[in-house]
Parts: structure tokens; sequence; C-alpha cells
DNA sequence: CCCTTCGGATACATGAACGTATCCGATACA
DNA sequence: TGTATCGGATACGTTCATGTATCCGAAGGG
């Protein structure tokens, strides 16, 4: 079915990486509802045939990129979880954990613009909900490595719960972070937050 | 500097009425990025004149789009709110601000395409912002109310901080929502995440 | 060193959306 | 009932983005 002609490669994995990266930040600055084409090539010094050659539409061009910084910050999430012993050290993680997810706020936005675009496309949707669900995992694990250390509160049951738990706070934090652009309050608000539901109210801060 | 002439205001007020509501629809099942006017007018059974006449510009529309339907939400939580006496009654007051709160998918679907919008449009945010402000006053004010009946824990600060919270769930689990669109497990999920910040972990459902 | 193949540029045709300017019917008021 | 004004429809010109078809230069193989 698809013929994979695979010379020449270096120029044009190069062209790809750089209408990447320029599409990243005219999405950023402008949201992919209002981009065109042409805005992305100009800003990478290419005309649109070179477009056409690497992408067939914006939305493989946008779900391309989605996926390639949302890998990254992935990876990010993990190391900084993996980076302190079995037991978990709760403020310690989470201040990590917040740095890497709160660090941009153009990701932030780019990533609020897939989310509306998916939530009308069930293809995208899925591709989406299957990288949140990595997430989660990975979140899951940690905090189920650390139990007899550390106990959860009831209410959100089991590892995966708390960790479901988890991304909503970021969700939550990020729609007010995309208003007031305050990064350092988010920061301040998601490390409340992750406290009040992964400890004990009564037995944190006394 | 604007002259108003109100005479045969009711032929338009109803036209304006029909636009907004035509323009929810179209907004909710394609997306503020991808709705022409004129893709408007037709849902509506107008013709771009009509537009014209009522609106300036197409952000303008979903500006009184956004003013109109929050204000109305806004309202049903503050009832909501108001139902039970002095003592907070939280799985109760959950329940009933949940259905007013994820009940339209419509509705979020709408909210987040604003919510991007807002976020790169300064004079935009100001406005969502105050939205949200009153809204979470007024769930301050309830929390408040219930002081000496039901204690919050301690880590959220005072009850402006605790709605904040309350806020910052919804949110979260909203971001869920638009992707999976189950709205009885967001409803399950947010009843959860509110008792887990609204009371203390150790205490709730033993 | 040629020459084949590939990648990106250029040129072009098409269609869609916009905003305006003008027209006609309807409505409120005398 | 007449009439002035208002609201929405129609018609028009223009801009802009898209996608394709073709061309040229450059990289890589023999």
């Amino acid at each position: 079915m698809e013929d994979t002609p695979k010379r020449v490669t270096r120029r044009r994995a190069a062209t790809r990486a750089r209408l990447l990266e320029a599409a990243f930040e005219v999405f950023a600055a402008r949201g992919f509802g209002r981009v065109s084409i042409e805005e992305i090539c100009e800003a990478a010094g290419f005309s649109r045939g070179a477009f056409y050659s690497n992408f067939a539409t914006l939305d493989e061009l946008f779900f391309a990129l989605y996926q390639e910084r949302a890998d990254l910050i992935a990876s990010q999430v993990a190391e900084a979880l993996a980076q302190d012993g079995p037991g978990l050290d709760v403020p310690a993680s989470v201040d990590r954990v917040t740095e890497v997810l709160l660090l941009d706020v153009d990701w932030l936005l780019v990533k609020s613009d897939f989310l509306v675009h998916a939530a009308r496309d069930p293809e995208v949707a899925r591709a989406l909900l299957e990288h949140r669900a990595r997430l989660r995992e990975a979140i899951a694990d940690r905090l189920r490595r650390a139990r007899g250390h550390t106990e959860l509160p009831a209410v959100l049951g089991d590892a995966q719960g708390a960790a479901h738990a988890v991304v909503a706070a970021y969700d939550g934090v990020t729609v007010q972070l995309l208003l007031d652009r305050d990064v350092e309050a988010a920061r301040a608000w998601l490390g409340r937050l992750l406290t009040a539901l992964l400890t004990d109210g009564s037995r944190i801060l006394a």
C-alpha cells in the first residue's frame, strides 16, 4: 500500500523538524484555528511546496507536533518521578513534577488547542486519551511503589484513582493559568491541591 | 458617540436570539475555529445581512453568546447552592451542583473554545476571569456559611481557597469528559474529588 | 563525473468567506 | 391609513487560503 522511498533522508528530516518547530510557535501565538499553512511555511522559511511534500494536511502536522512534544513531556515526568527512592516524599515529588508540567505556557496553549480539536474528532481523541492513560499509569506506578510508606485517602480508591485525581488537578490548574498567566501562582496551587489530594488533610501542614 | 435608535425592537430581538441559538449549536458541533459567519446565518435561517446588522464580528457574537449562557449557569449554580440550610450537606450539595455543571456537554465544548480564545485575547480573558471569580465567590460564600458545621482541610486555606480548588476540580473533570464523553463517570469523579477536597480524607467514607 | 531521483519552489486555477453598498418589505407611530 | 424609518435580503467586488501541476536545483549512486 505504502511505498517507502528512503533516500536523501537528511534534508527532508531537517525541513520537517523546522516546520514542526515553526508550527509550534505560530500555534502558540495565534491559536490553531487562526493559523494558515502559508503562515507556518513563512515562519519556517519555506514555501508551501515544502509543506505539502511533508504533510497532507494541517491536521496531520498538528497531530505530529502534539505527539512529539507530549512524548517529550511524558518522559520528563517519568524521569522526575523516578528520581527519589521508594519512600514518596510528596512535597519534593510534587515540586519536581510541577516544574516539568507547568514550565512552558506556550505548550499549555498548544495543548489546549489540541484538546478542543480532539473533542470533535474521535480518532484524535483516542490518541489523546491513550497518552493521558500512559501518563496516569506512570503516576499510579509511582504511588503504588510508595504504598506502605505513605497512605492515600480512601475516597479516591486505588492508586489508579489517585493518579486520575492528580491529572484532573493538573488540568484544572492549567485552565486558570491560561487566563492569568501566573506560572508561580499555578505551581503553588497545584502543589496545594496535590498535597490535599494525596495526603490526609488532617495530618499534613499542621 | 453612539446613537441608540430604539424603535422596532421586537423583530430585532428575535433575530438576535435566533442567531445566538444557532451559533451555539454550530459552535458546539464544529468548533469556533472552523465556523463561518454564513454557516451560522444558514442555521438560523437568515442571510448574512442580518448578521452584520446585529454584530460587527464573529468574535463579538461569540462573546455575547458566552456571557448569556455563563450567566445562566452561574445563577443555576447559585440556586443549587442556596437550596439547603446552613449546615452543608456535602454529598447532597455536590450532587446538585454537579448536575448543573455537567449537564450539557455541548456547553462544555463551547466553553472550552471560549477558553482557548480568551487565552490569547487579554480583553476576553479579563471577562472570563471575572466570571470565574463571581462563581468562586458564590461557592466561597456557601462554604463560609457552613463554617462550624463542617470544617475544611487546612491545606487549602480559607473558604476562598477551597472554592478555588472546587473550580479547579470542575475544570479538570471537564477535560476528561470532553474526551470520553462519559457524563456519568464525570459526575462520579467530580463528586469524589470534591468530597476528597472539602472533607477530611480520614473521616469520610470509612 | 554523469545522471537519476528526490525535495522544495513557482505558477496557476479554484473556491470560499468577507465586508459593503444598495434595495425592498415590514413595522411602528401620527 | 399614510409615511418615515428600520431590519434584513440581495448583489457585488475583493481578498485569501487551498491544492495541484510543473519546474529546477541538489543530493546520492554507479
